[in-house]
DNA sequence: TCTGGCACTCTGTGTTCCCGAGTGCCAAGT
DNA sequence: ACTTGGCACTCGGGAACACAGAGTGCCAGA
């Protein structure tokens, strides 16, 4: 009956401290929930709360405020994910069912997160790494420039501009390029280097410059940053929100690509709804904030991972649930193209 | 004599407001500048200069702080651009050389501006418009699926799923690539409808179905969305700032890429350097911001623009300098790829 | 174990007051 | 016709102060 009661008071202080953004009492406790007891009993409540460290008071004599340790046993225990309604889900699959192309689905998926939640959202691009190759393509620009343009099956196009050591004609071109199709056809670009590690010996002795230099830049665009790439879109959501740290730490960690990575990527299980509360983060600029993060993909492959950010004081049942939503209709969008 | 002393004046309440941030007084005026007169003389000018709308006064015995008006004079015949350190120079050299593709470039370029200038970059993608076809790809996805890839001369890449009527099978489908790049290579974008049109009519009966559903795709990707495409960086340097407008309208702005569109494009001359102060703004929340954009496009060509958004109050030259300086290398980039 | 009561401690707000910076104007000087 | 020093006036912003209100901790009694 005792701890009962306190999980209780702790669930109606989130849920209170949430809905008005300032401390609260035991009297508007007791108030607005009908626990069965009195004032009285609920500031020893939580005098002892207070004392484990769930919440804490901005000053003698005024309210309590969860703390992030308070936050979290919210999180875990007393609350559940908040579905959407039915008029939300409609739109998010109207909405998402436009794209023409990854970069489009990706564009109008944070948009869509940001305005569903009112908050920050931040989604990472498909990781090349569980994707596989559908075609690639070599197209002479000059006679010593070449574009290589790599497709894959989750409709990511790489591209880059190759500068040819020699002039090379457009039949050698072609010729590397039947043979990379049909090395590389449905390959996992994992297996990429290895794939082609030996190829060059295949080759005529004369096709080799060319070749060599042609996959120096494939590898190199396999390795290079394309894992990091992330896009956040609502900013002006935070404008409103005041933060324990400054706005200017937010927005910078923002624009930063690898604090962003840290932040999403460093969570163990990909396709579980998780949240980042406060002082938990890495990253000093986030604390206040949290982060609220769920993996996407097609079909049974998680690609990567998208989520929101939001002051710490946040509607954490009702932001889970968009976060999950929204991931799951991304995910089938990517499964269906 | 008079009007000259007039403009010294006006001059100098720009340059200490906007290193100050404090309105600026008639004692302090002739003490920081050596105008040989002294603070009455000073004083009758600014109540002249205030009739004329350049400057005004916060509230009744405050000093005087410029006005949109005072501003536009300022850059229009007050000021000259201040060129960039050779540091800095450098820096936007060796940072802008590395860049991949045109979305590196891109990207690449939006940040260093916004480094450059401690304010928010914007940078809108080259348009479609002037480029000309330099590749058009069809990939085979599956029996009814094909990726469509048009490559410009930009190095720009577009790329669209199609989805077709009946099963196609391959042949045909290199047929229609060797037709399509043989009708528009080199064919500038603009002219690519008129050079389609009658296609389908050279073709066999049976391709074409298939060629009039990859030219619908064609044609919508090209009337589409990407002239419209705009980046920005750098919102953290709106953090420090303060606008007489609230900063959350500022960053609704920034994220409505129309909005972004119209205050970019509706400049008279693409090549010219371009300001505009505060009230000029044609949307009612960036009314306290300026831009200064400029042009920027591979040898005469102008293909977009860029710029940098601040507070009105804002250091013009040395603002105006670093614009045009990386419109500069960004169009030898472009030039040389 | 809960409850009502009570004394205490804060913060936030409103009020008042005053200093100082800055102006406008005027009469005198060049 | 300008310029200058002087002077009275205005107003914003900060300091000092008081006070109401909300909230707490604790204690004695049910």
């Amino acid at each position: 009956m005792v701890d009962d009661r306190k999980l209780a008071v702790l669930r109606a202080i989130v849920e209170d401290y949430v809905s008005t953004n300032e401390p609260v009492g035991s009297k508007a406790l007791v108030e607005r929930h009908n626990l069965g007891v009195s004032s009285a009993t609920i500031r020893n409540d939580m005098a002892v709360l207070e004392e484990q460290g769930y919440i804490a008071q901005p000053h003698t004599s005024a309210g309590r405020v969860p703390t992030d340790k308070g936050y979290r046993l919210f999180v875990d225990r007393l609350s559940q994910v908040k579905p959407l309604s039915s008029a939300e889900r409609k739109a998010i699959e109207t909405f998402l069912a436009g794209a023409v192309d990854i970069d489009d689905v990706v564009m109008r998926t944070v948009r869509l997160l940001a305005q569903l939640t009112r908050q920050v959202a931040v989604v990472q691009y498909p990781t090349l790494t569980n994707s596989t190759v559908r075609h690639v393509e070599l197209v002479p620009l000059s006679e010593r420039r070449l574009m290589f343009v790599l497709i894959t099956n989750t409709g990511r196009v790489e591209q880059r501009v190759v500068e040819l050591p020699d002039v090379v004609d457009e039949t050698r071109v072609a010729h590397l390029r039947a043979t990379l199709n049909a090395c590389l056809d449905g390959c996992g670009l994992a297996r990429v280097p290895d794939m082609v590690a030996d190829l060059p010996e295949r080759l005529p002795a004369e096709d080799r410059p060319l070749a060599a230099t042609v996959l120096s830049v494939l590898l190199e665009s396999l390795v290079d940053r394309h894992d990091e790439k992330i896009v956040f879109a609502g900013a002006a959501n935070l404008a409103g929100a005041d933060f324990t740290v400054g706005l200017r730490d937010v927005l910078e960690a923002l624009e930063e690509q690898v604090v962003l990575m840290r932040l999403l990527g460093e969570t163990s299980d990909l396709s579980a709804l998780t949240v980042r509360i406060g002082s938990e983060n890495p990253y000093t600029g986030l604390q206040g904030t949290s982060l609220v993060a769920a993996g996407y993909g097609s079909g049974d492959k998680q690609l990567a991972r998208l989520g929101v950010l939001g002051p710490t004081r946040m509607d954490y049942p009702v932001t889970m649930g968009a976060v999950r939503a929204v991931a799951r209709y991304v995910s089938q969008i990517l499964a269906a193209s």
